[in-house]
DNA sequence: AGTGAGCGC
């Protein structure tokens, strides 16, 4: 017949501290590789300038910009750092990422791609777009 | 509105 511990152990071992480790390697945000970075919660008065002098830290900046109002002229935000090559992007968001600047806590990630190819107003060719991204 | 998530003209 079974003993009392037997059935202890046959118990522990299989239905409470057997997996938890079930629901924890599912969710992958698996950022897209990217030598820009999307930066947001920028305060409103924060320039683009500003915001190179902060990102030029942490790698090479190739350009720098706080996203404004064509019509108003106002910050929305939220901005763009492209870097040199993708390491010093990646150092760029461990430098800029959850980091405070000017009062607003900052948020650095890999960009997504831009604006699709013109379809509307482009008369020439778009063979510059690889360095606007 | 400079008032708070977001992806750039």
């Amino acid at each position: 017949m079974a003993t009392r511990a037997g059935l202890l152990k046959r118990f522990f071992s299989t239905s409470m501290f057997s997996s938890q480790t079930t629901a924890a390697a599912n969710a992958k945000p698996a950022p897209i590789p990217s030598t820009t970075l999307f930066i947001s919660g920028l305060n409103k008065r924060t320039t683009s300038e500003k915001l190179n002098e902060e990102a030029s830290k942490f790698g090479e900046v190739v350009h720098a910009r706080v996203v404004t109002d064509r019509s108003s002229g106002y910050s929305k935000g939220f901005g763009f750092v492209k870097y040199a090559t993708i390491a010093q992007a990646e150092q760029g968001i461990k430098g800029l990422d959850a980091q405070f600047l000017d009062g607003w806590v900052i948020f650095a990630e890999f960009a997504r791609s831009r604006t699709p190819p013109g379809y509307l107003a482009s008369t020439e060719k778009n063979t510059h777009q690889a360095e606007m991204d």
